[in-house]
RNA sequence: GGCACCGUAGCUCAAUUGGAUAGAGCAUCUGACUACGGAUCAGAAGGUUUGGGGUUCGACUCCCUACGGUGUCACCA
């Protein structure tokens, strides 16, 4: 990408060269953009050269932008304020960048499927209970990191790994046999996963109760925990499953069913979707083949009570488990399988992401040693997406004891919220019912997806359920909100893309169309950052940063009332320019934008 | 206790990865052409960046230390 900083280059070295001749290094050129509270539009930090030439950075600032004012055609003028040189560039250059932009197809984005295969995992749910706000983070968080590789030109897949076996699916499954009221999701009216979830609280509830009464008759906690009748049970259910039990998996599939029939409803709301899925019970035993091939390699070793390790002591981690001593499979059995699984499946495949919370960053640590000496690691291709966890002002959410956010509360709360606000407004009048449905459902997930996303992933985020419905200030319906204008002035001024884009090289730009088209120039930069870093926010921050710039825009410059034609024509070319640039960042973010609201 | 991450305005979040006077939104206060769509814009107020040391032209950022928070340290997932 051409911008401005890699034209000034070269002339920075040249303008030291001639001047003091002295031959700069890469690293002592340091542009970053220019505060707004001087003048200019990039700006050279001039001490890291007062190393190599021996004058104050006033006097080396004024000699470099004498210099290039001199020299270079884009540099209109200079000023020098401590050690920052502030540079002033010619409008033809700003006017010539805005043209390219209105020419390119998807101003932007990168030439797509130009770039290696990413990998990106995501949701990874359990079956045995519904989603709640943890998922949401980690499914809008994975999916828009998808989206955003996809756009800075990468191929991309999205899979999950389904934990659909082990001990916390018996569970349900022995609480809903022992209910023995043959409820399903037809005879109760619940969606499957909530079904299924109720008998998973249902279980822990007959568990605590076993415990207490044991106690009460003389046995110790530890004890009492192992010997609890309910959990002997589901122990056994897990046995059956192992061995194939005919009523067990059958029951196993039926109630694996009604949870990814639910899920499907979620994840349809939520807007995500998947390329491939993988099944922790196709790919726990490939697990355990891994295990048994590098254990052959000596990778891994096997202690006198039969269970297989690795040493990652000279790693600087623990000795960790990869096979119980029944030789049965552990979690991280299954991961190795499964990743190594995919590299199969997809053999140009240069990185996998997993996007999982913060609380596994020990774990995939592990994983990712381990994939490494069994030669399916190479120059680090897996990375662990790890993300903070959502508090409530209340404290944490713990499912066992009811303060879980559920995902389909919350969205269909938010859309609620959504709907008594438009209602106020009353601009919707004329769509029809399920055009007005949909618009509300667009603003209620752009205010929570926005919400969850505009935070660095990395770090732990509040969610105050009072505050997240707000929808002014930096919130995902004031950028839909600026979007909706844009698409308002031009359809009043019947503006056809591409027919009325005629540019006359003689307007005159003032400070907000100046400004508005050297943020729109920036973003590629945005964009390219956003996908090093896989994060999100960088996105967020770039749509609302172009939306409140356009405000400002829009706010001072008359559009449709211009009476210049050329004026007019220029600022209805930044309108269009801008409206498409606010829909294609934010559906990055997997947020979409209604046409009025 | 060991290790990892975090601590910025009353609240929720930023800060171009070591650069200028630490920026936005919410809440509070004051304004805006009889709205080109006011879910807007202009402005005020709000900070010893948890405390203490260090490194240097320059530190929210790097190092040391104390304090506080979170996570993790299973033959659970």
């Amino acid at each position: 990408m051409n911008n401005i900083n890699q034209i000034l280059f070269p002339y920075v070295v040249q303008a030291v060269s001639q001047v003091f001749s002295v031959e700069l290094t890469e690293q002592s050129i340091q542009f970053q953009e220019t505060r707004k509270e001087f003048e200019g539009d990039a700006t050279l930090v001039v001490f890291p050269i007062t190393k190599f030439v021996k004058q104050s950075p006033e006097q080396l600032g004024n000699a470099i932008g004498e210099y290039l004012v001199q020299h270079c055609p884009v540099v209109q003028q200079y000023n020098v304020v401590k050690g920052f040189l502030n540079l002033v560039i010619e409008d033809a250059y700003w006017l010539d960048a805005f043209d390219t932009m209105l020419k390119g197809q998807e101003w932007g984005w990168e030439l797509q499927n130009s770039k290696p295969r990413i990998m990106v995992e995501y949701s990874s749910p359990n079956t045995n209970k519904p989603l709640h706000l943890g998922h949401l983070r980690n499914n809008f968080l994975g999916y828009s990191v998808a989206e955003i590789l996809k756009a800075a030109g990468h191929k991309v897949t999205k899979v999950q790994i389904i934990n659909d076996r082990g001990i916390h699916i018996c569970k349900s499954m022995y609480a809903w046999q022992a209910s023995g009221k043959n409820d399903t999701p037809e005879s109760t009216g619940l969606k499957g996963d909530k079904l299924v979830g109720q008998y998973y609280v249902a279980f822990d509830q007959q568990y605590k109760a076993e415990i207490a009464e044991l106690i009460q008759n003389g046995m110790s906690k530890e004890e009492a925990e192992n010997k609890a009748p309910s959990m002997l049970a589901a122990q056994d259910m897990l046995r059956k499953w192992e061995d194939g039990d005919e009523a067990v998996t059958s029951l196993w599939r039926m109630m694996n069913q009604w949870v990814y029939a639910g899920f499907e409803v979620t994840y349809r709301n939520m807007g995500v979707d998947f390329d491939k899925l993988y099944f922790e019970s196709e790919t726990y035993l490939k697990g355990k083949e891994e295990v048994e091939k590098g254990l052959s390699k000596g990778v891994f070793f096997k202690k006198d009570d039969g269970s297989t390790w690795i040493d990652l002591t000279n790693e600087g981690l623990d000795e960790k488990a990869v096979l119980r001593k029944d030789g049965t499979a552990m979690y991280i059995t299954q991961d190795i399988g499964t990743a190594i699984l995919r590299f199969e499946d997809f053999p140009d495949t240069a990185a996998q992401i997993y996007t999982v919370g913060n609380e596994q960053e020990y774990h995939f640590k592990v994983l990712f040693k381990i994939l490494a000496k069994l030669g399916w690691n190479q120059s680090d291709a897996c990375h662990h997406l790890s993300y903070g966890m959502v508090e409530l002002p209340e404290g944490k959410m713990k499912s066992r004891e009811g303060t879980v956010v559920d995902a389909d509360d919350l969205m269909d709360s938010m859309k609620d919220e959504s709907r008594l606000m438009a209602e106020e407004q009353g601009k919707l009048d004329g769509l029809t019912t399920e055009e007005k449905d949909l618009t509300y459902h667009k603003i209620g997930m752009a205010a929570l997806k926005y919400f969850l996303l505009r935070v660095d992933p990395k770090k732990n985020m509040m969610f105050n359920p009072q505050e997240s419905i707000d929808f002014n200030g930096n919130t995902g319906p004031f950028i839909q909100y600026g979007y909706v204008r844009t698409q308002a002035i031009l359809r009043k001024a019947n503006w056809n893309t591409g027919v009325d884009m005629v540019l006359n090289g003689e307007v005159k730009m003032g400070g907000e169309e100046r400004n508005l088209i050297k943020l729109l120039f920036a973003y590629p930069q945005f964009l390219s950052e956003s996908a090093k870093k896989y994060d999100p926010s960088i996105m967020a921050a770039f749509a609302y940063e172009l939306t409140k710039t356009f405000n400002v825009f829009y706010q001072h410059c008359n559009i449709l009332r211009e009476e210049n034609v050329d004026v007019k024509t220029f600022r209805l070319n930044l309108t269009s320019l801008t409206g498409q640039c606010i829909q294609s960042s934010m559906s990055l973010l997997g947020i979409q934008m209604p046409e009025k609201m």
